[in-house]
DNA sequence: AAGACACTCAACCGCCTAGGC
DNA sequence: TGCCTAGGCGGTTGAGTGTCT
């Protein structure tokens, strides 16, 4: 036995909205506000739609400073880290843009950057294959994971799915973008600085601003020290962590049980790599190579996210380095 | 020029949830 | 406590448009 539809489908108009019906229904709202009930709303107006017709009708095209395209690379790259850490939530993501529709990011996700991401990692494969190549012997290639090994990652259910795992499903692709660490825009210039400073860096335990944490956080948040050993990984607090209602300490990529027993091991992924290593971050001499992918560093330059709150306000963290991962290349 | 194919995005569908009764 | 309903949300569809051959 099928849900009682919200209307009668017989009696109501389908498909792409008039000029007119647009002029009626914003006329309307401006005038008399939704009233609270979209379902009667229709019939007030004297419009054949059906009530979420007209909600969504309003909320995605007509309510006043909507945007539409144009998507910046900071919105690029603050999609695809709060993709990260609470999947496919576009109406938590959006509203972390402003302007920006859940139904647009959706969108934007599903046709341009998803692609993106895997235009670039095919590309970064084929680099990896070429200086593979060229290296043979000397296994450039290889990375070592020394003092301690990278946390298993334990990623959060995806809500609704129901599909078989894919080579497109939200979890695959989430699992993509933790492997290539972050942005994965064009810009190759972009080299990133660890977010301590080397003066830090002797203090072992060592209190940081708001500003370090917020950006620290959403680096861990975006698992940056899992596959960037170039940046100093957090030792996550235990206590929950909010984000829009969402913790992401709970729902994004911790170490199983709190322990780093266990070698990063990026599942569902594998066909995409010949190989099973993990991205190597670091050449010999210190410095980045392409294949190391940053976006926190663009994030932080934006301040995000601006509601980032634990649930007593942000007050410190400790950067355990004994919990550090630092990766070298021979 | 035209048909095939690819892409975009507005809109719909159906499920889940919260709140009222 | 359980039912009902509207609102909200994510997944999917399909018409329109662009690009390729």
């Amino acid at each position: 036995m099928g849900r009682a539809p919200c209307c009668d489908k017989a009696k109501v108009k389908k498909g792409p909205w008039s000029p007119e019906e647009d002029a009626s229904l914003k006329s309307y709202i401006h005038q008399n506000g939704t009233g609270g009930n979209w379902i009667t709303l229709p019939q007030k107006i004297g419009l054949k739609r059906c009530g979420k017709s007209c909600r969504l009708r309003w909320l995605n095209y007509l309510r006043p400073n909507i945007k539409h395209g144009g998507f910046s690379e900071e919105e690029d790259n603050i999609i695809c880290s709060l993709y990260i850490s609470i999947g496919s939530r576009w109406s938590i993501i959006a509203a972390q843009l402003p302007g920006r529709t859940d139904n647009d990011v959706k969108n934007y996700w599903n046709t341009r950057l998803k692609k993106k991401l895997l235009g670039k990692q095919r590309r970064e494969k084929q680099e990896r294959r070429n200086s593979s190549a060229s290296a043979n012997n000397k296994n450039y290639n290889n990375i070592l994971i020394t003092q301690n090994p990278l946390p298993q990652m334990v990623l959060p259910p995806i809500p609704y799915s129901n599909q078989e795992p894919r080579f497109n499903d939200h979890s695959s692709i989430r699992k993509l973008l933790i492997k290539l660490g972050g942005k994965f825009s064009n810009l190759q210039n972009d080299v990133t600085k660890p977010l301590i400073h080397e003066e830090e860096e002797e203090d072992p335990i060592k209190e940081i601003s708001n500003s370090d944490i917020h950006q620290q956080m959403f680096y861990t948040q975006s698992n940056i020290d899992l596959v960037c050993p170039n940046f100093y990984p957090l030792h996550l607090p235990n206590e929950p962590h909010f984000m829009n209602g969402v913790d992401i300490t709970t729902s994004t990529l911790q170490g199983q049980n709190g322990n780093y027993e266990n070698p990063l091991k990026l599942q569902g992924l594998e066909f995409l790599y010949e190989d099973d290593h993990i991205l190597n971050c670091t050449t010999s001499n210190g410095t980045y190579n392409n294949n190391c992918i940053d976006w926190g560093h663009e994030m932080n330059s934006l301040g995000f996210p601006s509601n980032y709150n634990n649930s007593e306000g942000v007050e410190e963290v400790a950067i355990d380095h004994d919990k550090m991962t630092t990766g070298y290349i021979y």
